[in-house]
DNA sequence: CGCACGATTGACGGCTATCAAGGTGTGTGG
DNA sequence: CCACACACCTTGATAGCCGTCAATCGTGCG
């Protein structure tokens, strides 16, 4: 299987950063073509992985974080009493791990919703190549800072709103990231089990099955089994973001 | 006012980030000296601002982050129906606006909830200084990192926890904070309103009122004020993140 | 002193968790 | 091909927590 320097190989080419369709939200997003070079040499195809495998557990030791190639992953922390709480819903071009850098152990663990390939960016080596490539740096804390945004918005999520506000929210969140990757945003697969959506939405599977049905009837979408199409993007957006019932009352001083 | 080169002023000693009592929480953690001292060449520090003052606002441009040098300051996101949602309180050595590099924007407001002091770090920079010292770049990621597990605990803390649940875990999360301050751990001063922190916790001042009475009548800690006094830390631990009431009994399968 | 704001208390109602039972789909083994 | 097991989903009845509304109280401040 030797091949001459300098020949490229498919292999190569299909798992080049450079040529990966989803370079603009990955780590290479805005980088040099020399420096997306650098970044090939250090980043690791792993085989796929099947779906409820662990990418990493928590507590096991940090040595990488992982960008999302196909598939997608969970990332879930156990809690005290026992229970699983399910932090995040990651698809392809989302980067894993980044809550391990602080502590160097993996605080939650990151499991396979589908069949999922990743690429494996060992950490110490994304440090030393940062320093000569500035420029991978600075992308690095763009991404952690889009993190922190994310976070943000699923604490806002969580805060306060209906059940049908929070599967509103996160069915157009999903929407919106399915757009990002060219697929559609009206018609599409969730990857994960109702009852990890509710874990997520901090809902029991009970509500989260009448939730959907009210949201059916008020024909804002359909479901068939994990397919969600959206049926009326502009009402399930008032719903999730929306004034409210009082949308047209503005003499109340609201709760500031 | 011009002084002799060489010559340190008293001035340049209370501001320095080397002698700063908050240096093991902040940027400078495990820096060198050298590195250090390249640090507070571009950090700026601030004239205090007062009690409800904005440090930043919503939508303006991004130029720097900020360190808490003393008081405190409260972050908050406007949402699309006039609301106000409180996403974090930050304590002195705690970083604040490492949200907006990703969109050269802030996503949030800062608000003084007292007099409060602050460093400003000018962004770029710290970027251009992180070329030069890779430690300081390290250290930000690191710090961006130590965030974002602040965040997610915050998201579990919103899911599914009673309000006496998540009373009790914040004020266990103040106390450790105080400690990490060398304050007590046993006996502190809240700089908000209960408004504010209901907010943060997604309960309503009314509740608020009636939890804090129902954790004082259990005897687990006792309030006058904003003044809070933690009687029984090892029950309030495991009200919050207890097994719940049914603590001895494993016969059950649980929720998983 | 009067005012504004935050905190408190009580009555009430709605939303969602809980408990219980049944239904659906999928993969497996006979 | 069918039967079975198992996980997931659905549906209904009930209860409890917390939000809402309303009124009162306390405190700091001009």
């Amino acid at each position: 299987m030797s091949l001459p320097r300098g020949v490229t190989t498919l292999k190569e080419v299909r798992d080049s950063c450079r040529n990966c369709r989803l370079r603009s939200l990955c780590l290479p997003e805005s980088l040099s073509t020399a420096d997306i070079g650098k970044l090939e040499e250090i980043v690791h195809r792993r085989k796929p992985i099947a779906r409820g495998d662990y990418l990493f557990q928590a507590g096991h030791p940090f040595t990488a974080i992982y960008a999302v190639r196909t598939g997608s992953i969970k990332t879930s922390t156990l809690l005290s009493n026992g229970d699983e709480h399910i932090s995040g819903f990651h698809l392809p071009g989302e980067v894993i791990g980044l809550d391990a850098i602080t502590s160097d152990r993996h605080p939650s663990a990151a499991i396979a919703m589908e069949t999922t390939s990743v690429c494996e960016i060992p950490f110490n080596s994304l440090e030393a190549l940062g320093e000569q490539a500035p420029a991978l740096q600075h992308q690095l804390v763009r991404i952690m800072s889009r993190e922190l945004v994310t976070e943000q918005g699923t604490a806002q999520l969580l805060t306060r709103r209906s059940a049908e506000q929070r599967l509103a929210a996160i069915l157009l969140n999903f929407s919106d990231r399915f757009a990002n990757r060219g697929l559609s945003a009206s018609r599409f697969r969730l990857p994960m089990s109702r009852l990890d959506l509710g874990n997520y939405l901090g809902l029991v599977p009970e509500t989260m099955s009448r939730t959907f049905r009210r949201l059916e009837e008020q024909g804002l979408l359909s479901i068939a089994g994990k397919e969600v199409s959206i049926l009326d993007k502009c009402a399930l957006t008032e719903l999730a973001y929306g004034t409210g019932p009082d949308a047209s009352d503005t003499t109340r001083s609201g709760r500031a």
